[in-house]
RNA sequence: GGUGAGGUGGGUGAGAGGCCGAAACCAACAGUUUGCUAAACUGUCGUACGGGUCAAACCGUACCGAGGGUUCGAAUCCCUCCCUCACCGCCA
């Protein structure tokens, strides 16, 4: 959510970016600051009935106590006037904020002057490409077949306990789930990230508080009976840890690392975006958090980009690095990158994470600030990013690295994984 | 699931219709003292919205878990909801 202190310091400034963004209804800025000028009359008019009704109530006990009850009496009935009123402007004015949230609540992120114009993933900007693309003549087998020829995943198996999309991972399937998981975490930890484990469910206040809600519930898996929601991805209960929260300066950046399963009911969704491990109901996900101080927050980003494009490289895999454009970014943030990593097997781009800055969008929401030097409350900007979502790193790292002999296990996993091939 | 207690500022915790945005203590921050550290002392120390200002100072309003009610006046009384803690039961 954009802080209203925005449209009326820098309206232009919000036009453009819906602009860059492709979002037609830019009337909605005009309503939005009309109505917090109105809105602002109103309570300039509330509180100053507010304080003569106080300054009456006050004057009443000193009356009171004096035994003049007749004097108190007349002050009364003023009072009782003003508070008809009061109870009016007060009703307009709470449906005025409501309205002013409605409106804002619209509008996406404003986009950081780097991201390119454009309206579709095609308008992407390829910001590198490296790695190399294996030679796969002898062999070329999607990761699906893979899996079954390895007995690594079992996806009837995982149809049978549950659904679609929940696959069951087994043997050395299973364990190189759990040696990404530690060799992302570790990785992260190692570059100053403090590791959080958090739960696996949210209330409403912290789905809010990221934004899954309103808009997003039918994204979400809802546990009915206790209104929890299963997190779509750790951002969401690592984010709220600093929901309402002041920090001092000193205690900036803050950097959190999590690793947690994702659920997302992924309505819709059909076709060879989803065969296989391309795209899943639960999946897994190590995700990398950081608060900072606005001026530092795209070098910040910037830091985030190449600490993730080494943990690709030591996968030994063939990625590419995207600023995505405005019409293609989602819609809390201000600049993303998409990490791509290519399938050599399938022949197509897999989007295995997604790195961005979310300025004080998110954070605007939250009420997440900091203290700055000279004792003025701030918003802090948020980041994140993921390091790296398994799945389709899985189906990179078999489809890639298939030889006739097994599959090779890159060199910075084998300690984790305790082999060098998969058989 | 049962029973009981309780939700007050960063923490502990007092306040029980007006003198309360809220004592005291602790923590934190700044300073004085000091060879250093510690101690001691002094001061500062909630948030939001709005007004005001070049910026401050300053002023108004709201907030004592949330929402409603009683009253001229509510942290304090009443109602509803939420949550936490303790004990018992069940259980990984």
């Amino acid at each position: 959510m954009l802080p209203i202190q925005l449209f009326r310091q820098n309206k232009e400034l919000v036009l453009e970016g819906l602009k860059k963004r492709n979002f037609k209804e830019t009337e909605l800025v005009d309503q939005i600051i009309a109505i917090d000028e109105k809105r602002r009359q109103l309570q300039v008019e509330n509180d100053n009935l507010a304080a003569s009704i106080n300054a009456a109530s006050k004057n009443i006990g000193q009356l009171m106590a004096q035994g003049k009850k007749d004097e108190a009496e007349a002050i009364k009935a003023e009072v009782a006037s003003h508070k008809e009123q009061t109870k009016e402007l007060a009703a307009k004015l709470a449906e005025m904020e409501q309205e002013q949230y409605d409106l804002i609540i619209r509008l996406p992120n404003i986009p950081h002057s780097s991201v390119p114009f454009g309206k579709t993933p095609e308008d992407n900007e390829v910001v590198r490409q490296a790695g190399t693309r294996p030679d796969l003549s002898a062999q070329k087998l999607p990761h699906w077949e893979l899996t079954e020829k390895y007995n690594l995943i079992n996806f009837e198996l995982g149809t049978k306990l549950t659904g679609s999309g929940f696959p069951v991972y087994i043997g050395q399937g299973a364990k190189l789930q759990r040696a990404l998981i530690s060799y992302f975490l570790n990785y992260n930890i190692d570059a100053g990230y403090m590791e959080i484990y958090p739960p696996y469910m949210v209330n409403e206040d912290s789905a809010r508080g990221t934004g899954q809600l309103p808009d997003k519930e039918g994204q979400m898996y809802h546990a009915v009976a206790d209104n929890y929601y299963l997190i779509p991805t750790a951002e969401v209960p690592v984010t709220n840890v600093y929901r309402d929260e002041i920090v001092k300066e000193s205690d900036l950046p803050i950097k959190m690392t999590a690793y947690t399963p994702c659920f997302r009911r992924e309505a819709g969704s059909y076709g060879k975006d989803v065969r296989g491990l391309n795209r899943l109901h639960q999946f897994d996900k190590v995700e990398i958090v950081q608060l900072i101080q606005p001026e530092k927050s795209y070098e910040a980003l910037e830091g985030m980009v190449s600490h993730v494009e080494k943990l690709l490289q030591s996968l030994e895999l063939e990625y590419r690095i995207l600023r995505l454009c405005g019409g293609d970014m989602g819609f809390t943030s201000a600049l993303t990158y998409d990490f791509e990593v290519y399938s050599a097997a399938q022949e197509r781009w897999l989007e295995v994470s997604s790195t961005s800055n979310f300025e004080n969008f998110q954070t605007n929401r939250l009420k997440a600030r900091y203290k700055d030097a000279n004792g003025k409350t701030n918003l802090l900007h948020s980041l994140n990013g993921s390091s790296l979502a398994l799945p389709r790193i899985v189906a990179c790292l078999l489809e890639n690295h298939q030889t006739l002999d097994g599959i090779r296990i890159p060199k910075a996993l084998q300690a984790y994984f305790g082999a060098e091939m998969i058989k």
